[in-house]
DNA sequence: CAATTGGTTGATAATGATTTTCATTTTTAT
DNA sequence: ATAAAAATGAAAATCATTATCAACCAATTG
């Protein structure tokens, strides 16, 4: 599954503690690399652990997003959708959203593009507003394949 | 303020009325060209207008959004934001999140360049995956100026 | 012009996601 | 071990948003 060890020293480094709830809701992120809510996570965990709560699956999401091991994202369907950071698992990319049916794309096809292109704006706007930039999000709306 | 007549228009056309109400909404954000969430426009609202509802404002806000006149955003900070459409009365830009202190900076510097480089991507994305694309956001957070 | 129709509204209740509380349990440092 | 610090589960509380519903209002019809 994911690096534990390293994982493990990352949260101790800040003073916290990898728990047998936090691996496990890091585990059904290793099984199903999608952009999960909090309560299909509480789900998933709910099968292996049934003694695992909903607050804690909160609690733990918003640790691993401060911390960057996650990111938190709002597709606009009313609920926070969470997913392993790149550098963790998955390769960069960005999103496409279907305003109809909620499918979720992620895409990295043309993403040395992109980054490339992502990486010369953000030197440039950091300089003009003095903003230090840490991340970027870009979605895509419209309709997808099945809902044309 | 924004252009009455053509909005009038363009709710008629689809069936709906431009009260009172909605007039009032529009105002705000005529007066106040923010990002601003739901109760903000109703605290607003209510100086001038003490009878109308905070119901009515999400109401319209939804309308407004289906229209295409406004555009609804998730920075992250538990609420929706809205602003107007850019065709409306801005122009194009994207944002930028401080993450300590929640400013929202807009930016249209490089649009050009990012406008032509979204374009084609949007294209590629397009054809490959057979997805519609009808909008796009463009999202960078950091620190800001005051909270490095 | 009165009657009818259908969009609109305000107030309130309901919903649903997320957060907080708190007593208890687990882990770590002493 | 034992005290101190973190973490947890269950339940209550919060907060943004949505649904309900009776009253309104505007436009159309006869």
């Amino acid at each position: 599954m994911v690096g534990r060890p390293w994982l493990h020293g990352r949260l101790r480094n800040a003073g916290f503690r990898l728990t047998l709830p936090r691996q496990a809701i890091l585990n059904v992120f290793a099984r199903n690399p999608k952009h999960l809510s909090a309560e299909e996570i509480f789900l998933s965990v709910h099968r292996n652990y049934p003694g695992i709560g909903l607050a804690t699956v909160y609690r733990t999401l918003d640790l691993l997003t401060q911390m960057g091991l996650v990111f938190k994202f709002d597709f606009g369907d009313g609920r926070s959708r969470y997913e392993l950071a790149s550098e963790v698992i998955k390769e960069h990319h960005h999103h496409m959203v279907c305003t109809r049916c909620g499918q979720i794309i992620d895409y990295s096809d043309f993403m040395k593009k992109e980054i490339k292109f992502i990486k010369e704006l953000e030197v440039e706007l950091s300089k003009k507003h003095k903003f230090k930039i840490n991340s970027h999000q870009i979605h895509f709306y419209g309709s997808c394949n099945r809902c044309q």
